[in-house]
DNA sequence: GTCTATACGAAGATAGAC
DNA sequence: GTCTATCTTCGTATAGAC
């Protein structure tokens, strides 16, 4: 086995650190400043390194703040794993983002970039995530109405849709008004079925 | 009277055509060039003026974008003056902004840019137009089950809010993947009621 | 591999001439 | 009302030190 990136000792240590040190700290960034303000200047001055540094572990600024979405996205399901039930898994979710306002900007400011043309993997990560978060959605909604012996009154995949769009215009609404109540309004699609 | 903003002679005449001009062509730049393209510059150029004169016109670029999507918005709403159902209302609205991809692309980039921090116009634009739309939308609710003698089952100010967030949040998902069918999934919520 | 220094072009914005 | 010149900051690219 060679010096890898993922070995104990070897040179490439120090660069996995300095990429997690990176996506870290431009959350960081993100939250003190904004988005806008998050230049690759600003995040290597948090650091303590040339904003040329940044550009040797990211593609671009952009594909930083994606890959910081991405990371923070995956630590997020991950987090919810043990919950079973559909809108308890939503509920804890939206608990789960509203303690992290950053986070749900920068969700927001990506996929408002994402529908512009030639952003293609802002736009690629967002329609893999909306098909794959909605097929399992339908997935736990059709589960869920088996179990309790009921039978679909609507398109799942349908209502798999609503809840996302419900999901993530909400949360717009919620960071333009804390008094939004995302959960409590999710739970009225529960309704349609 | 003098010969102030709305006179039809007078010096102020031009400004006012030029204005509007301005308007009109930076759409058809963002229709064209997306928005991140859309630059003082390129508008400037399509119109044959400099980007500096943009400027005498409006305060920012962004300043220029949200008067235009404001004007839109306007427009818009006067469209769908004709119909009182709600639901026919939403379809309609929905079957609308189906054929102008630009202007729910650029209102979905101006949302994203009022949720940060430092944009207080954007801001105070939306978080009035959310308040505003929400009132219009559960006070018609409110009188069409008034008007069917039934009573509301849920919090109409809740419906609203889960109308206007799935409006917009499918609407995201249909610039990314035209096959989602936003009038029909907004439907859903009808059963709610 | 890691990092700095530097340069380039484009952007929004401002000031002042005409 | 309009333009040009200029300022600052930005993302990005390159060259090269260690």
């Amino acid at each position: 086995m060679s010096k890898g990136q993922t070995g104990a000792r070897g040179p490439y240590v120090k660069g996995v650190q300095r990429r997690q040190e990176i996506l870290d700290r431009t959350l960081d960034v993100v939250a003190h400043r904004g988005i806008e303000a998050t230049s690759l200047r600003a995040i290597g001055e948090a650091i303590g390194i040339s904003h040329g540094t940044l550009l040797h572990y990211f593609e671009s600024r952009e594909a930083l703040l994606l890959e910081v979405l991405r990371e923070r996205d995956t630590i997020a399901q991950a987090a919810l794993s043990g919950i079973d039930q559909v809108f308890p898994w939503l509920e804890s979710g939206a608990n789960n983002n509203a303690k992290d306002p950053a986070m749900v900007a920068l969700y927001t400011t990506l996929l408002a970039t994402a529908v512009e043309a030639g952003n293609e993997s802002a736009r690629a990560f967002f329609a893999e995530r909306f098909k794959s978060v909605r097929a399992d959605l339908s997935g736990r909604l059709r589960a869920e109405l088996a179990a309790s012996g009921r039978h679909p009154e609507a398109d799942l995949d349908q209502v798999a849709s609503l809840i996302m769009a419900a999901f993530d215009g909400l949360q717009i609404q919620w960071l333009l008004d804390r008094d939004i109540d995302i959960a409590g309004t999710i739970r009225l699609i529960e309704r349609v079925l």
